[in-house]
DNA sequence: TTGAAAGCGGTACCAG
DNA sequence: CTGGTACCGCTTTCAA
């Protein structure tokens, strides 16, 4: 703690005007000479001083700043996708200012008010649900997770990856393979598109589908009632990791082996996925891809078109392979 | 996408003086008339003004806004403690802004840098080796995780947790008890400590002990080191639940159970041990309460003294209860 | 090569 | 109750 040095300061410091000090602190735009700039680094050095970005973005109209909301952070897929987005971020030298909406929309909106209140250069809105209004942002927006028409979005190809998924599954010899479906929206979610096309080209009949939450609890609850159906399915596509995870659970306490009773097959191919008992088998979202993309989208100020990229089938224990 | 309306133009619209505007929309300092008031808002939301978070932070001097660096964006602990930390701010009107140091001490100094640049009025920092140096810092900071003198820092009882962890595994007669703990810091860890207490106090000898990362893989290769071991011990105590859950992965693939053949404990307690097979019995940590302090001491702005407090053991089944 | 000064969007004091 | 205005820290043009 101690009171803040400004430009002022290093100027009176080193004999300059203020103008000298912006000069040599950004190397530009005009030249100074040695003297004076090594005196300017020496004050700088012995005061202390810290550019304050707050002014310089008031001036410059720019804060070099992303800001990006995840609907949960405590879901390993956002945890990845936001680190990528960082990295990809920082070499182009934008800092990115993270936050959760915790799958509330409510406080969705909130956030990204408060983001752009900040003056951020860039928003990146991860959202399971629909997008909140986003007419009165001044600033480039790029959705994740969600192709919207009109707006920039990438997305994983969720169809084609869930359709992957179950003829995976078919393959096996599977017949009733039912799908966890995630809530959130209203439309038909893409991945129960996939489900549904996999099974039509496998010739099969749709199997059992129920909405939960997609997180682990979410899991656990579809597969005490998947435990309990009549023509209990003898395979499982999960649209989230976490879901399959607690499906994992609710299987084993139901003395249902995996994958010899029950084979799963998950979507997202997080870290946690790969530790959990069996390990899952999974339809790995290209987050390098998409982070990279999203921050392309930010920096240039293209409103790209929606564009999804392929998933990577992992197989692992969980399938049966 | 369109030009930024400032308060200019609301002033004009309405047919007042900026600090009118400035008046209704802050709640003050002064009285505004119903006519001149209702003008301005209608003029506010025809517009779409929204106020330049930036220039206000400039003029008062205070953003409102805390800066948030965990070493691990993926680490659910970490999660966890963001969000019970981005609650209690909210609470008191300020906003939390995360990022991730991805455990490296270099990125942790650039972040704490672009955060202090950016004004913020407080740092909180989750470090688990040394903190940087913060003598240049001119807002409070707390230190997560770690008490440092001089510093106000909160951190769970680690000592106290692990002992606690290690003589519960006691009383179930296990008597060769490891340690698998994580790296970081040069001081022997208080988690470590804590061990060879509990070890001391139920009449027992050292276990072996190993020292890997704190996630996942960290603990799957001290799950293979253990089970090459001559004497192999029937219990461990790890120092994360990530470590438990890799861990539990190596113990699997060696055909060993879990608890039967070695029992297991983990420090953090976070939702993942729950799902795990079999689910972790936990020391848990106490992050709503650490996250009030943090933000208590963040606004108030004291300096408070180092406090660690109090975890709890919530026994589930990996410790052979 | 340097300095003076205008102005980015707000806040709030002072005078009316 | 309202308007005019100085100023927050910084960038950059313009003139010297």
């Amino acid at each position: 703690m101690s009171s803040p040095v400004t430009r002022n300061d290093v100027a009176r410091y080193a004999g300059v005007s203020t103008a000298v000090v912006s000069y040599v602190v950004n190397d530009g735009p005009r030249a100074v000479s040695p003297q004076a700039r090594e005196r300017v680094l020496e004050a700088i050095r012995v005061l202390g001083y810290r550019p304050n970005a707050t002014a310089r973005a008031l001036r410059t109209g720019s804060t070099q700043t992303f800001g990006l909301i995840t609907p949960d952070g405590g879901n390993p897929l956002f945890a990845e996708l936001a680190k990528a987005i960082d990295k990809a971020a920082a070499e182009r030298g934008y800092v990115v200012l993270q936050t959760s909406a915790d799958g509330d929309p409510e406080t969705e909106r909130t956030k990204v008010a408060q983001l752009l209140a900040r003056q951020v250069s860039g928003l990146v809105l991860v959202t399971p649900t629909e997008a909140p209004d986003l007419s009165g942002a001044d600033v480039p927006v790029v959705v994740v997770n969600r192709l919207l028409p009109g707006v920039s979005s990438v997305s994983p190809r969720y169809r084609e990856g869930a359709r992957a998924a179950v003829e995976h599954l078919a393959g096996h010899g599977h017949t009733r393979i039912a799908l966890v479906i995630g809530e959130g929206g209203r439309r038909v979610p893409e991945r129960e598109r996939g489900w549904r096309e996999g099974l039509r080209a496998a010739g099969l009949p749709d199997g059992p589908a129920i909405r939960v939450g997609f997180r682990r609890e979410g899991g656990y609850l579809a597969g005490q009632w998947l435990v309990g159906l009549e023509e209990r399915p003898t395979a499982v596509f999960a649209s989230s990791d976490l879901q399959a995870i607690g499906l994992l659970r609710a299987l084993r306490e139901a003395g249902l082996r995996v994958p010899a009773d029950v084979a799963v097959v998950a979507f997202d191919g997080t870290p946690e996925a790969e530790y959990s008992w069996p390990p899952l088998t999974v339809v790995r979202q290209p987050v390098e891809r998409m982070a990279a993309e999203v921050v392309r989208q930010l920096v240039e100020g293209t409103v790209g078109e929606p564009t999804a990229y392929p998933t990577e089938l992992v197989v692992r224990k969980s399938c049966g392979c």
